[in-house]
DNA sequence: ATCCTCCCCTAC
DNA sequence: TAAGGTAGGGGAGGAT
């Protein structure tokens, strides 16, 4: 089955987001090697360079040979200066896109046999670029292949020209894949008769190909993925940077270019800091109009629908029916805030304008992304393609190029790394950075920083953005709107109060449309308005946390620090589109089908789960069974239900097992099922176990165990794997005594499972302490990642990724002081009912001094103090690096926390630096004789 | 009080 | 036609 790798074929995210570009300089460094061993025939393709897109006779790679070989470049990844070589493309694809230059591959084969370069014109793909295109099928050009045949194809060992014809014959261009950019070869000897099923079928979810088919062309996956795509990315920049950039010094050259260089007085922000935040305009626009000049101004959408066409209604479509039922139950929340009857209640609805009438405006397609020239029109994202057509009946539509957003993306993330790495991702568009150090470094105004970063960015990408500049990450955000599009604001502290009081509580983050309805409907809708507000009186509408919040927020206020490292705490998949069941067969299929996709993805982030929660959305009774929006879950009921294992797992078999039984409880007739969803939480990192540690044997001796680590005997174990280790139990004391029983079957494919329904009963045996953790661990951060003792670079089971936040249960006494984001730094090792098996606690020992010094910087950079008793575990673990005689590791860690203790600044951390060392060049003494030399 | 489960809300 | 995903924060209410 042709899944989504296939889109993503690197599986993963070092190649399909993070690596990105240094795969494309990787293929094109092979690309040159190669081309440079072949021979070179002619120059016929000088100064050409192609991409070739999809399938084509030749094919990719011979493409590939055929332009080496006649001084031609080809482009793995598709630049903009590229001709697109391509023998079909996909309809979708085609629709909108320029085919200016979009080329059949016949025009290479044949400037070859003419020796010369013919007029690519005369070899359009598509003559009339936004017309409907003739296929173009293979065997048409069969015969025009002999003339190729002279041509030297036979340079490797594969008899080529055979190939070729060999495919010819079978070749039908399938669209596979709108969006995929690398070679969909298939094997169609058996699909040429399902061409047209394959057209038309793969609409429900009972295809086997619908959910990658669904996932290809989804728009809100790909914003998804790709922001956790460029998460990872910053995660891994700043993982392998020496936080050296030398390109600020071409910065500040650039600067020193500028024709109106800011005035001398320089901006200052709210607490000293400078806090940018960065902002794509109309992203998926913006992409879209590289190549289409001719748009620029117009008003443009992005959308799967062309538009425009006037479509019969579907058959039993009850579009008023429906969209009243949301409005109801929109009535029906607001009427609970309050209190006014439901029938009394006015509001906006996004359905409001959308009527059964309205043929010719009846397009449901969404809108992801409006250029400004279309807002003006009051067209907005989101928006349904039917009434935007209707504010502007000549809006102009372009298609997605979720290849390009990435392409942008990576460029623009590359662009602000090169100045510093104190950047929080956002999304793929959309950054907050620090700037401090970075302006105070290079000794710039921020007026031109901002001017010539966005010029940067522009000219890079050929993308406008706007930056918003103040002193927390609410002001940047806001200053950012103002900004645009295509500009920059200054939200100086002077600015702040006055500039508060017009700020619509729609625009601030986390007011959404629930929450704007809400405060609407008691009477505010300015955050000028809202300051009337006391606390006490939003808790009360709002809830604590979400009333604190947005008391700071309305006037300014932030002090949730950036953060600049990101920890996964679920794996989900949902399909709430196409989800058409006939029987239960087909749903159990899909159930299968989710599932292992879920796998893949936690394989691909290697985390194991504990809780697996499956979501269902249901066809309300009262709602027509057609749905106003093409296989759309049209008005539902929802429900979650969830199920907590005995152990951390990502098989797919038991995921599988555990999904279909919380499907099969519900009792949902499957005709009646508009969508599904799978999540797992309670995430653990995937990697090897610990193995027996050397470490731990001299070290248990000679540590001290700390009263808040004090740890107890686990008298049976988790699973096969750690029995072997129990010699080495460790468990601190703050982990919940819950404990997992021993399995004698092999462990992952141990079915065993517990149902959520069964008590915590992995008790017994261990008196219940940790009712607090959070408590315990806040007296020392170091603590919550204990783990079983391992040296060096053994396999270790990762205890602080993906574990649960140990925030939600901090309680608030003032919600207006807000808690530091300590969760971004530690996690609790695994769920709190796991059980690690260890016999004593022994701090950090247990950790490889890649995870230690993994801790030591996500800490470092949140901003947390540390207290004594951390800087003792820190000791410890040096110590016990000395004694156990891994001094190069031990140089490492030590060389890296000098610096980055001096690049923060910070006396605090100075003085724990010299603590520490102190320590380390005590036991230096007594095992070596001699102190460590630290450069 | 605190935890857990099942939601709801928000953002991109 | 149309591609209504995904992760995180947080609240309500029941269990402990």
């Amino acid at each position: 089955m042709r899944r989504r790798d296939e889109k993503f074929p690197d599986n993963g995210f070092e190649a399909w987001g993070g690596y990105m570009q240094a795969k494309i300089a990787k293929l094109e460094e092979q690309y040159c090697l190669q081309a440079g061993k072949n021979e070179k025939l002619s120059n016929i393709f000088n100064g050409v360079s192609i991409y070739v897109n999809g399938f084509t006779t030749p094919s990719a790679e011979e493409l590939k040979e055929l332009m080496s070989q006649h001084g031609g470049v080809y482009h793995t990844y598709q630049r903009s200066e590229d001709f697109v070589i391509a023998s079909n493309l996909p309809d979708t694809k085609v629709k909108n896109m320029s085919l200016a230059r979009v080329i059949k591959p016949e025009w290479i084969t044949e400037s070859i046999a003419a020796n010369q370069l013919l007029d690519y014109k005369n070899y359009l793909l598509y003559r009339n670029s936004r017309t409907q295109p003739q296929l173009n099928f293979c065997k048409n050009i069969k015969n025009e292949v002999s003339k190729v045949e002279p041509i030297p194809l036979e340079s490797s060992n594969t008899p080529k020209s055979e190939k070729m014809l060999e495919v010819k014959e079978e070749c039908v261009p399938i669209s596979v894949n709108s969006t995929s950019h690398t070679d969909v070869i298939v094997d169609q000897s058996h699909e040429i008769s399902d061409l047209k099923k394959n057209e038309n079928s793969t609409k429900t979810a009972a295809d086997p190909n619908f959910i990658s088919e669904f996932y290809n062309n989804s728009r809100l996956h790909h914003i998804s993925q790709l922001g956790a795509c460029f998460k990872q990315h910053v995660n891994d920049l700043r993982e392998n940077s020496n936080f050296k950039f030398p390109a600020r010094m071409a910065l500040k050259d650039r600067v020193c270019l500028l024709d109106n260089p800011a005035n001398l007085s320089p901006l200052s922000f709210e607490k000293g800091k400078t806090i940018m935040h960065i902002d794509m305009d109309c992203f998926f626009v913006s992409v879209g109009l590289r190549n289409r000049p001719e748009l620029r101004g117009k008003p443009v959408a992005v959308t799967h629908s062309k538009g425009g066409q006037a479509r019969p209604k579907r058959a039993g479509v009850d579009r008023n029916t429906e969209f009243s039922l949301y409005r109801q139950k929109q009535a029906k929340k607001l009427s609970k805030v309050n209190g006014i009857p439901e029938e009394e209640i006015e509001f906006e609805s996004r359905v409001d304008n959308i009527t059964d009438e309205d043929e010719k405006y009846g397009s449901m397609s969404e809108i992801a992304s409006c250029s400004y020239e279309a807002r003006d029109k009051g067209i907005s994202n989101g928006m349904f393609m039917g009434a935007a057509l209707k504010l502007c009946p000549n809006l102009q539509t372009i298609p997605y190029d979720f290849d390009g957003y990435k392409e942008v993306a990576y460029t623009l993330y590359n662009t602000v790394a090169q100045y510093t790495l104190h950047i929080e991702a956002v999304s793929c568009d959309e950054m907050y950075v620090d700037c401090t150090e970075l302006l105070k470094d290079i000794n710039i105004s921020v007026q031109d920083f901002a001017t010539v970063l966005r010029a940067e960015i522009k000219e890079k990408t050929g993308c406008p953005c706007s930056t918003g500049f103040g002193g927390n990450r609410l002001q940047a955000r806001l200053a950012t709107k103002k900004a645009k599009p295509d500009g920059q604001f200054f939200l100086t502290a002077d600015l702040v109060e006055d500039f508060m009081v017009d700020i619509k509580l729609k625009d601030l983050p986390g007011v959404g449309r629930q929450t704007t309805h809400k405060l609407e409907s008691i009477g505010h809708s300015t955050c000028g308005s809202l300051q009337s507000l006391s606390l006490i009186t939003l808790q009360r509408h709002l809830g604590n946390k979400t009333g604190a919040q947005l008391f700071d927020q309305c006037r300014g206020r932030d002090l949730n620090p950036l953060s600049f490292h990101t920890i996964r705490k679920s794996v989900s998949a949902e399909v709430n589109y196409g989800i058409r069941f006939e029987n239960n067969d087909q749903c159990i299929e899909f159930l299968k089908q989710l599932s292992a996709e879920v796998h893949s993805r936690m394989i691909q982030y290697k985390v194991l789960g504990k809780c697996i929660t499956l979501k269902l959305m249901v066809r309300a009774e009262e709602a027509p069974v057609e749905t106003a929006k093409f296989m759309g879950h049209g008005f539902c009921n929802v429900v979650n239900k969830s199920t907590s294992l005995n152990n951390a797992t990502n098989d797919v078999e038991i995921i599988t097992k555990e999904v279909i039984a919380l499907c099969k409880k519900q009792n949902v007739d499957p005709k009646e099922m508009r969508g599904i969803g799978i999540q797992v939480t309670k995430l653990e990192s995937s990697n090897a176990k610990p193995t027996k540690g050397a470490m731990s044997k001299f070290l248990s001796t000679t540590k001290p165990i700390k009263d808040d680590l004090k740890c107890e005997n686990v008298s049976d174990s988790m699973e096969e794997d750690f029995v072997e280790n129990k010699n080495i139990c460790v468990r601190p004391k703050y982990v919940s005594p819950q404990k997992v029983k021993t399995s004698s079957s092999p462990k992952h494919k141990s079915p065993v499972m517990e149902s959520r329904k069964s008590p915590p009963a992995k008790r017994r045996g261990r008196p219940p302490k940790n009712s607090k953790p959070n408590q315990s661990t806040s007296k020392n951060l170091m603590n919550k990642f204990l783990q079983g003792p391992n040296i060096r670079d053994t396999p270790y089971k990762d205890p602080m990724i993906k574990g649960q936040s140990i925030s939600k249960d901090t309680p608030l006494k003032d919600p207006i002081i807000k808690k530091i984001d300590v969760n971004e730094i530690v996690q609790e090792p695994s769920s709190s009912k796991d059980t690690v098996k260890e016999e004593k606690s022994q701090g950090l020992l247990g950790l490889p001094w890649e995870k230690v010094r993994e801790l030591l910087r996500a800490w470092l950079e949140s901003g947390q103090m540390p207290l004594p008793c951390d800087v003792e575990m820190i000791s410890e673990y040096l110590c016990a690096m000395v004694i156990s005689r891994n001094i190069d590791k031990l140089n490492i860690i030590l060389n890296f926390l000098k610096r980055r203790t001096r690049e923060m600044n910070c006396d605090r951390w100075l003085e724990v630096y010299e603590q520490i060392l102190e320590q380390v060049q005590n036991t230096m003494i007594a095992v070596y004789g001699k102190k460590l030399f630290i450069k």
